[in-house]
DNA sequence: CTTTGTGCAAAAGGTTTGCATTCCT
DNA sequence: AGGAATGCAAACCTTTTGCACAAAG
């Protein structure tokens, strides 16, 4: 499934050291932006074609998660995630693998499971109130 | 949280109606098409405004999960939902809900958390070929 | 050398918005 | 009557694409 790339070039390069450093889930804009310290003559046009090169190479992932932008991961694990919905930034999280949550909805719903995507969304630690004061919109 | 409605137009009683009716959760441009046909002067960007009000109003959900276009919901009940990755569409499903995840993630995470969303994505019964062929691509 | 990749800018979705007009209440 | 909602079209935002030029292998 993984389409090898031809050849890396610095732009290339570069996007690739940066996503895997930022611990975030940067979008293409973010990342554009971050990336441009180094290379300030990059286009956005090229971040978006690399993001996609590198993810059909199999080297970064591409997260189909909510929100109107895209964001790209740089480890390739598939894991889960916890949005914060005062501050929107998106963290990792390792939710136990109590049951196999795949094999029994593939027996309930008669699907070929091949994956899933979990994330909670509420309040980080640095957004929480003391006493909870009014509700957060959420879309779930 | 529910903001609720001034008036109730026709244009938005049919967007209701139809969103209610339908099984599957369409996209505003979906349900525009469907909508047209009972209404065949309506605009797109009142699909759109209205889909937004009846969000606000907590009359329908708006979902916020992968894919390039939003999708609408007429259950207020939030559920888990499957994706074909063949044909796209979108089924609810009702996942048991074993161990209260959410607490468990609010222990682990610090997070307060307010909801989360689990889409599986695989390949429905009608897609699923008798003996697996390939790998489908993914994005989890 | 050849062919892929880049920068730039224009195009292409999808969604939102400004404005004059229509229509609930 | 008066404010909210509509239709239309333009604007907006994010992502994709065409093209001439640059550069990796």
């Amino acid at each position: 499934m993984d389409k090898p790339m031809e050849r890396m070039t610095m732009q290339r390069k570069v996007i690739l050291e940066e996503l895997g450093r930022v611990k975030t889930h940067p979008t293409a804009d973010e990342l554009y932006s971050i990336v441009r310290a180094r290379l300030p003559r990059i286009s956005l046009g090229t971040v978006y074609r690399n993001l996609d090169t590198l993810t059909k190479a199999g080297m970064i992932r591409k997260l189909d998660i909510g929100g109107s932008q895209r964001r790209y991961d740089g480890v390739k694990i598939p894991h889960d995630h916890v949005r914060c919905l005062e501050c929107g930034k998106v963290e990792d999280i390792c939710v136990p693998t109590e049951l196999d949550i795949e094999k029994v909805t593939s027996e309930l719903s008669g699907y070929q499971i091949k994956g899933h995507r979990l994330e909670f969304v509420g309040l980080c630690p640095d957004c929480s109130p003391e006493y909870p004061i009014e509700e957060k919109q959420q879309q779930v």
